[in-house]
DNA sequence: CGAGCCATGTAAACAGTTACATGATTCT
DNA sequence: AGAATCATGTAACTGTTTACATGGCTCG
């Protein structure tokens, strides 16, 4: 429900068709849900079925057509409806902590290579959100400008302030993910110069002739677009 | 495939049936990742039928049986070969941040009730996840307590240190979020005392007869089980 | 003998990823 | 003419949640 939810309040700023929402939602505009062409205009097509959008169908040159979606009310309704219902917090599911926790199983290079692929991630995304919370502060997002501009003016701090406070948790968060890895890198370089160099080359001792168990694939990281 | 090599670690450590795990992976346990039985079971036996697992069928009783899973050599290689994979960050998709962002659709009551629930939580799994770490930092965990007996002496120190590094990080994260949800509630105080009063009854003033949009559900949270 | 825990499954529905596919428009 | 970008879909697969289901064991 988080991409409908998402969908409904980016279409509540501005009307757009399903390319518009892509560059929020897998493009560099760092926002804060992703998702694939794929999983959007599928989603699009059932709210439009569902009565939450209207869609108008405008020529592309001479043969294209693009459809603009726009809320209606009932999409406005849902909105509300899907913003004011308390959602309890899901249980626990944080892979970085997990992998992290067993990292003795890792070969020391692999295990540096898995931090420093996680501070680049978080460097590179806490930057975007940054400078994404800069351009809420100072309301030139084009994205906000659109919802102000729809908005009564006594809402307009309230806006503003809601989306100040979910891109500085965003940015928190980086950081805190940075300081994170940058002291497991730390670790890992303290364990080594103590003598720590891996798992044994099989389970117990009783070597099992596995290949090279150092295969870590870099690189190819989609994420790299940045 | 975090929930196979989840698996595969505690496993490590430790033989156990499928309802010993669910003590870890469902229970109030603080352990990282989350997985209720049906996740769980047929995991388990798919495993078994890859070879990673072998299971003794102990007897319970008269006619109960429970079946004892244990690593095999591919499973310990497979654990090995799955903590050395680097594997490249999720793009973000952060449901906390994704609603806060739009409060300003919601009601203020039900706003303050989602930051509530959200401060609870990590209250809650904060202080799960710090008695976690002192235990491991005591060594007195179940179940660092018996990798321990099966590693290395020379290791025990990288088994510690890494099991410490995951659980500062979630500890960090977790007060990260308490404090985030503070200031929010405070924002929505600001926000209230400053006249803002929530999402008009209809979209856009032209008032459409919607029912009561305060709908929120509190209570029956899951997660209360603490 | 009933409540609560031990123990293990299946199945339907939903969410999300990856791959397959197509074609128009615009710029060089 | 070819590349990049605009624009939109489908399908197979994987992972997760929720609900449905069953039965033994232990303690009071």
């Amino acid at each position: 429900m988080s991409l409908r939810f998402a969908l409904l309040a980016v279409l509540s700023a501005e009307p757009m068709t399903g390319y518009d929402l892509l560059q929020y939602f897998d493009g560099s505009v760092a926002f804060i849900w992703h998702a694939p062409h794929s999983n959007i205009y599928p989603e699009l097509r059932r709210m439009e079925g569902e009565g939450l959008l209207d869609a108008d169908e405008l020529p592309r040159g001479e043969r294209g057509v693009k459809r603009l979606y726009r809320l209606t009310e009932r999409g406005y309704e849902e909105l509300h409806s899907q913003a004011s219902r308390v959602v309890s917090p899901a249980r626990e599911r944080d892979p970085y902590r997990l992998r992290s926790a067993y990292l003795e199983w890792a070969a020391p290079a692999s295990a540096r290579a898995q931090l420093q692929a996680h501070l680049e991630h978080f460097e590179r995304w806490g930057a975007a959100w940054a400078s994404n919370l800069e351009e809420i502060r100072g309301r030139s997002s084009f994205l906000l400008a659109k919802r102000l501009a729809r908005a009564e003016p006594a809402d307009h701090d309230a806006i503003v302030a809601f989306k100040e406070f979910a891109y500085e948790g965003l940015v928190e968060r980086a950081q805190l993910e940075v300081d994170w890895a940058r002291r497991g890198l730390a670790l890992i370089d303290r364990l080594e110069a103590a003598g720590w160099s891996g798992p044994p080359r099989s389970a117990r001792g009783t070597d099992g002739s596995s290949e090279p168990p150092t295969s870590m694939e870099l690189g190819a990281d989609p994420d790299t677009t940045a």
